[in-house]
DNA sequence: GTCTATATTGAGATAGAC
DNA sequence: GTCTATCTCAATATAGAC
């Protein structure tokens, strides 16, 4: 998130000094988003920025490069999320999904990049296999809180796992930032409509 | 589904007589599915085939041709599923929210790459209208099932419906036929999930 | 840090023989 | 219905001047 790699150029001092990595990456990032990554070519890029393809090559070494920095940081945030700690299965279950939603929220363009990776080329196959752990180890927290009396019984984990993720990931096609769905609002919605549902109580 | 357009070859007849457009319609879903649309050549498809390119050509005027006809056949077997008459709103919305499941598991390659469009090229473009217009009026049922107290009041119906159809949409990326979990199964863990949530009732 | 070339590869698509 | 051969264009990427 914070610092980009290693050559970070000065941005903003002085009239214009011409783009650094950091963003170039977040226009190329929009650009992946809007027409797909295989669909836009460098010249797409280069023409958004309003440079040509030989500067850009002057600050990434590939198109693939470019992919990769924002997969490394939408997997990096969400592994994060199952290192913290919690007092049970059941409360890390919540914690998962409410951190789920706010790194969704907070790398937006990130993690939606991610979730569309079909595994062409080294750097989507590298990805999806990280995924697949992230993946994994979401299904191990949601089997536990089973377990535990948590969550009902007489819906497979698995099914469960995969039907309230696909509930967060759907996110990215809907939520922006500055919506009228907060992401606390957001987070609350999700956990509410997966734990309880959306039928009313009769209690 | 069942007629393809006009010239459909005969089929298994005597040796091999070759391919018609509905046997090289399949397979080029199949690899749009697998590696992205974008992402697949003529080429490779021709390959997948043992065919050449040219003989490709010979079945579709264009690639965009291919995607056409798979978009329009999962679009339509979506709106099919609103057209079902219900006696009130409560019910109108298990049956689309089933109808969905339904449409999604007979149609699975069609509505994978249907749910993956983002709006390249007029074919695309189109699609997209067409998918709008079928979440608008989704999103009128529910709201409709809400006003009639089928659905929590608390939760805002927008929302509830992408988080629900987010959930069914999410289906394409992992059920497969002939896997542990059989369509009917599916679509009543998705009904359940969505009206009574994961956690377990009291009473 | 950006530019004008340009090398090179592969894309979608067509012509016309068999 | 399939083939070989080819056209044309756009893609990623590089060289080297300013």
């Amino acid at each position: 998130m914070a610092s980009p790699t290693d050559t970070a150029a000065p941005r903003g001092r002085r009239g214009r000094p011409g783009y650094d990595r950091d963003r170039v990456l977040a226009v190329a990032v929009a650009l992946f988003i809007e027409k797909g990554y295989d669909a836009t070519s460098v010249s797409d890029l280069a023409e958004r920025l309003g440079l040509t393809k030989s500067a850009l090559y002057h600050h990434f070494a590939s198109k693939e490069e470019l992919l990769a920095l924002a997969l490394d940081e939408a997997l990096t945030a969400l592994e994060a999320v199952l290192d913290e700690p919690a007092a049970d299965a059941g409360e890390r279950l919540e914690r998962v999904i409410r951190g789920a939603v706010r790194v969704l929220v907070d790398k937006l363009p990130e993690v939606t990049l991610l979730l569309r990776v079909r595994g062409n080329g080294p750097v989507e196959r590298a990805a999806l296999e990280r995924r697949r752990a992230f993946d994994h180890r979401v299904a191990e927290v949601v089997s536990r809180a089973q377990r535990e009396g948590m969550l009902r019984a007489d819906v497979d984990a698995a099914v469960a796992t995969r039907l309230v993720f696909g509930m967060v990931n759907s996110l990215t096609e809907w939520y922006r930032p500055g919506g009228a769905v907060g992401p606390e609002a957001l987070a609350e919605a999700v956990l509410s409509t997966a734990l309880d549902g959306l039928r009313p109580r009769r209690g």
